[in-house]
RNA sequence: GCCGGGAUGGCGGAAUCGGUAGACGCAGCGGAUUCAAAAUCCGCCGCUGGUAACAGUGUGGGGGUUCGAGUCCCCCUCCCGGCACCA
């Protein structure tokens, strides 16, 4: 055995037997059990960083925890290869995304395999290969011809200057990111999936996720946001018509304090009552600015304009005047809400700026309602009695609901409608680099899917764009095609598909990768759900929600049998590190990586020139902040095994992880200390493992069944090895704790370590616990605990060690001692003590004594197995 | 703004069901080894007072429940994630 632990030496022995022997390839015919474990599939942009490597490490120890478990485990991987950054890149650098893309493929699954994870990489896929794309596009023609995929108008964020749609990242200050030109809302049609006709399934289906985080569950519940109200109607005649205002509330009960109704600059009245008034008309205008994320549109002033028009009030016929609100958006359920500023805080506070009346329709008794006091009208308290409300005073929330509406559907003016926050998918995208959209324009049949005979609709891959819209456009051979129905000429569509899509159905497609009759064969409902699935909590509701919902259309169509796609879900944390700027004059920043920075005298100095930067604070790492650090260098300093053991080691998978480069080094020095313990005792010879239930037989020892004596000191590490194994265990698979169970093994090794003795059976015990370790290691740092392994068994393979029950047992355990709650003493009792003997043996005890002062207590809480609290 | 989460030594974190706060690791300090250094090994290490034994105090802030609160309840502050075209 080598003296030395030479990590490159070993990672690359190691990672060359398991490619050698396909060791990680799952089959598609198992007697065992199947354990599908899938981490979130990175978008290729480059290299990988370090939220990569925690992500797939996580993922990579319960892949390798579950195969020494016995199960048949399938851990695939591929790339999100569709997006933005590809066009970025392609306007910075003249390369084609396509080109770009693949590169930074070949580069970042090099990466990969370097840090040995446990990867059936002959599932490989990436989604903009029209293998993959082509069933999405399948998926979307059958989808539309059942109405799930339907066309309307959206609204999106118009750059003037590069006459481009700006994604709400490109937005900034209400600008366009290169253009600098000030941003301009505007409509223009999108397909659409009807994700809101599933709404009601993927609220409940939350109920049957146990092994999903609540809080994951919470904000997608809040994020669907079902709610009951009331739609109903605000007549009024113009130019000798009888129309109507809709609007839908979920307070129907303050119908009685409406002193004002509020409409998108968009809305048709609005625009009516424009014709004939200039600064309603620039008011509208200055609402169309800015951008369209809904952060934008909350954070910013309430503004608002009087149209001049009124409606009637549905019951009590008084008129209402109309304004039009910078805060209502059209595409929010009717574009027009009512108004009621005494029960609404943003009613209230747009009431208060304009001097529009504020009616009081809700008492809480006893209470006083008072202006200054709104705020606490909100919550509970909003939910008194009806006051100032006609024939509806008195009522509380539910009945006031229930008798307007009642009301109002007799007028047919309104009726009661169950609402979900949750609005349609658009998923139109005017971008090159992105699966297309299979729909051909033709003047005569209209929209027409493209039959599947005809499909893939191939994405040209040779295309550079430069900024200003979609250079799908510019090319007359992708464009321009004879309609599937009539056969004349038509134009094919070149919005292309939100990358979303792509992301929503790949853990299926990983089961059969290589099936080209079909988006689906027979092995997806094998392999389906996928037992964990692994990814960062910024896809807490997005990506999460349209995977669960693209998993029921699946099931609607027939190709696959399960409700939910992910049984367990682990959301990992952010991995967080310092940032360094220096300003310039024009308030511009220029970010240093944390790489290029070093303390001196306690100033953050730029390494290159030693003059200071200022400390921005610790944020997730980031291109924009440039405080990302290159997992390669750890790599080639430390190996990859260190990499693993640091990043699970820092922090429970759950928070953000601090980068640190001195934690680094401690996780080096443990796998260090590590090899040189096994070292040690191999030089001495291996011998057969302290007797167990299952002994492992070791050539030469035979079965050696006969029980050993053996001393204190060798049997307390023996209890303290088979409790490890438990927790490790435990941590492992139930809590998902790598942090916890590492220090574990590290105490483990630590009293090993003053084991002293070097007789028969103590070397056995001290055989039996580097076995252990080393296998409870080996799914976090798989390189040195196969190495290890192999000179501890020569030819044996890793297998998980099994709890000695017997091992376990304790004649006496120690209790704490309380007196008043704080702490006083220990006592030492019989394991099998009851409460009775616990109470007398502490009462005896010196502490208890001297606090006791010959007093009798006033009451004694015993805890068995845990304290003895004594209150005097 | 709305929804979700977080705050524990100099630092990362542990305390799993309300029961020894600070496991494990980093940094630091002292010692051994060395010509010297690196590496390694041993010891100390929340804060205040005390030579020490020990005492007091301590989990973002304020209040409450309990024999007992980092953990449960109410209020507040700050930080982070998401907000539908970043992925």
């Amino acid at each position: 055995m080598q003296e030395k632990y030479l990590p490159s030496e070993i990672e690359r022995a190691a990672q060359a037997q398991w490619a050698a022997r396909q060791a990680y390839r799952a089959s598609d015919a198992s007697e065992r059990p199947k354990y599908y474990c899938l981490s979130m599939f990175p978008y290729p942009s480059g290299k990988l960083h370090m939220g990569h490597v925690r992500n797939y490490t996580i993922g990579d120890v319960l892949a390798r925890y579950h195969a020494m478990r016995g199960f048949n485990v399938m851990q695939p991987m591929g790339w999100d290869a569709f997006g933005l950054p590809a066009e970025n890149a392609a306007i910075a650098n003249g390369v084609p995304p396509a080109a770009w893309t693949y590169a930074n493929i070949d580069h970042m699954r090099a990466q990969l395999k370097a840090l040995g994870f446990a990867i059936d990489w002959s599932r490989e896929l990436a989604t903009s290969k029209p293998g993959y794309y082509r069933w999405e596009q399948w998926l979307f023609t059958r989808l539309f011809e059942k109405g799930v995929i339907y066309k309307k108008m959206a609204t999106v964020n118009w750059d003037p200057v590069d006459a481009t749609v700006l994604a709400n990242e490109q937005v900034i200050d209400g600008r366009g990111w290169r253009s600098g030109a000030l941003v301009e809302k505007r409509d223009i049609p999108m397909y659409f999936f009807r994700i809101t006709q599933y709404a009601d399934e993927l609220l409940s289906g939350l109920d049957n996720l146990p092994g999903w985080p609540e809080r994951v569950k919470t904000m997608q519940a809040n994020w669907i946001g079902k709610s009951v109200g009331v739609r109903f109607a605000f007549p009024y005649t113009r130019d000798g018509k009888d129309e109507q205002l809709w609007v839908f509330t979920t307070r129907a009960d303050t119908i009685m304090g409406v002193t004002f109704c509020a409409v998108a600059a968009e809305h048709p009245l609005a625009t009516r009552a424009a014709q004939d008034n200039p600064a309603l008309a620039a008011f509208i205008n200055e609402c169309k600015q800015g951008s369209v994320a809904e952060a934008d549109m909350a954070t910013m002033e309430k503004k608002g304009m009087d149209t001049g028009l009124t409606v009637t009030h549905p019951l009590t016929g008084e008129q209402v005047p109309v304004w039009v609100g910078n805060y209502v958006l059209m595409s929010y359920g009717e574009g027009a809400v009512m108004a009621v500023p005494a029960h609404d805080e943003r009613d209230f506070g747009f009431a208060q700026k304009y001097g529009l009346p504020i009616k009081q329709v809700i008492g809480v008794e006893g209470e006083t309602f008072s202006l200054d006091a709104w705020q606490e009208w909100y919550g509970d308290k909003a939910r008194g009695r009806c006051v100032n409300s006609g024939k509806y005073d008195g009522l509380d929330y539910a009945a006031a609901v229930d008798a307007i509406a009642a009301d109002l559907a007799a007028k047919g003016m309104g009726e009661k409608k169950t609402q979900f926050r949750l609005r349609d998918w658009g998923i139109s995208r005017q971008r090159y680099w992105g699966c297309p959209i299979p729909i051909i324009h033709c003047d005569r049949c209209g929209d027409v899917p493209v039959p599947a005979e005809h499909l893939p609709v191939v994405l040209p891959e040779d295309v550079v764009p430069d900024g200003s819209g979609n250079p799908l456009n510019k090319r007359a051979d992708f464009v321009n095609c004879a309609c599937p129905q009539c056969g004349s000429a038509a134009r094919r569509e070149t919005d292309t598909m939100d990358t979303f899509v792509e992301s929503s159905w790949y853990y299926a497609r990983y089961a059969c990768p290589d099936f080209d009759g079909g988006m689906l064969d027979a092995r997806a409902n094998q392999w389906l759900p996928v037992d964990q699935y692994i990814g960062g909590i910024e896809h807490a509701i997005l990506h999460l929600l349209y995977a669960r919902f693209f998993h029921k259309l699946m099931r609607d169509e027939g190709l696959v049998a399960s409700d939910e796609p992910f049984v367990n879900l682990l959301t990992q944390g952010m991995v967080i590190a310092d940032t360094y700027y220096r300003e310039a004059a024009d308030g511009k920043k220029t970010w240093f990586n944390p790489a290029d920075v070093e303390l001196r005298d306690g100033v953050a100095v730029l390494k290159s020139d030693g003059q200071p930067v200022t400390v921005g604070g610790t944020e997730k790492m980031s291109k924009s902040k440039n405080n990302g650090v290159d997992p390669q260098a750890l790599i080639d300093q430390y190996g990859a095994d260190t990499a693993r053991l640091f990043t699970m080691f820092a922090a429970p998978p759950e928070q953000s992880l601090e980068w640190s480069d001195a934690g680094v080094e401690g996780a080096h020095r443990f796998l260090k200390r590590l090899w040189k313990t096994v070292y040690e005792h191999v030089q001495g010879g291996v011998v057969a493992a302290f007797p167990h239930p299952n002994p492992p037989p070791l050539a030469g020892e035979g079965a050696n069944a006969e029980p050993k004596p053996i001393n204190d000191a060798a049997k307390a590490l023996r209890r303290q090895l088979h409790q490890t194994i438990q927790k490790v265990g435990d941590d492992i698979e139930r809590r998902k704790q790598f942090n916890t169970a590492i220090a574990a093994v590290m105490e483990l090794m630590n009293a090993l370590a003053r084991l002293d003795g070097d007789d028969d059976v103590t070397r056995s015990v001290r055989q039996e616990t580097l076995e252990a370790a080393v296998a409870m290691l080996a799914p976090i740092v798989p390189h040195i605990a196969e190495a290890l392994y192999a000179e501890l068994r020569p030819g044996a393979a890793l297998a998980w060690p099994a709890v000695d029950e017997s091992a376990l047992v304790q004649d006496e355990i120690e209790l704490m001692l309380q007196v008043n709650g704080k702490l006083r003493g220990q006592i030492r009792v019989a394991a099998a003590a009851d409460k009775a003997a616990i109470e007398a043996a502490a009462l005896a005890s010196e502490a208890a004594q001297k606090y006791l002062e010959g007093k009798p207590p006033k009451k004694v809480v015993v805890v068995p197995g845990r304290l003895v609290n004594i209150v005097v």
